[in-house]
DNA sequence: TGGCTACTGTCAAACGTTTGATACGTGCCC
DNA sequence: GGGCACGTATCAAACGTTTGACAGTAGCCA
């Protein structure tokens, strides 16, 4: 009978889908912020920016779910794109003390320069890997994000 | 002719790769943080410790490399986990300032715990696609990582 | 041998995020 | 209508990481 049955930490663990999921996520986003440095945004800037402009009119609290962030961390990333003018808080119709994001026209602007470094990022991807393989790529990616909040 | 030639913030851009990316290891690492919290251990602990389980002797900054952080944050990592007496820096045999990092019997035992959950995630993504699936992820990831790297 | 270069490790400070706690406003149920 | 629960927003403090700068050591070449 071998000692290790309860588990010989696994040889084989660097082989394992997670460890490839967070190496690749992992270059894809320095990569991300090593050609967005130079337009004075960062990844996380444009993450909350493309969300809004995917989901006018939510509230702060809303946008740290989807982004799977705390709304303290949010809103110190809001308080900054006002300071630039990109982003804009309206007031809540219903509730007065909540407040409503909506993109300014120069964050559409901004939004829109720095989504081309994202969209060039996304090619080099597509071209390496062909159509079909991309779609299968995002399709496996889905099932396994479901696999996991299926807890 | 439009006027969103130049780019018209692409209404597609929630479908990329990048964002699936994206998404599932933001799932897969909440998931892994939840379920290695009680167990007295941060994810970036058994990353480490799965990385020096992989090539003994490694220093701070080879191991910050792989890594991708900062040397100061392996540092950081570091001094805990000696600490605890999961790790152990034996002077290089060559070097002598530079110091080889190695897991105690303690660090192993540690380790072969925390290993059992992230196994169990794993396996939990792999029932959802099926093995055959789960390979095929593995392998599109590598690639994509390869596409990312080769700029 | 002397000096240059590259790599490693550490210190100090700034930044960003999380954690914990508090206050305000709304909607629901008794 | 009064009281309770939920969601939102904000403040303060602790934590972890990055950025920037510095000292020590080995390898290389003139």
């Amino acid at each position: 009978m071998r000692q290790d049955d309860e588990g010989p930490v696994a040889a084989d663990a660097l082989d394992r889908v997670t460890w490839a999921l967070r190496r690749t996520e992992s270059a894809v986003q320095a990569l991300k912020e090593q050609r967005l440095r130079p337009l004075g945004m960062a990844a996380a800037h444009y993450s909350l920016l493309m969300r809004v402009h995917a989901d006018p009119g939510l509230t702060g609290a809303e946008l740290a779910r989807r982004l799977n962030v705390t709304p303290q961390a949010v809103a110190s990333l809001v308080a900054r794109l006002e300071d630039r003018g990109q982003l804009e808080r309206r007031p809540h119709p219903r509730h007065r003390h909540v407040q409503e994001l909506h993109l300014t026209d120069a964050g559409q602007d901004a939004l829109r320069v720095a989504d081309a470094v994202v969209a060039e990022i996304e090619q080099q991807i597509t071209d390496k890997l062909g159509p079909e393989d991309a779609a299968r790529l995002t399709a496996l990616l889905g099932q396994a994000a479901d696999a996991v909040r299926e807890t």
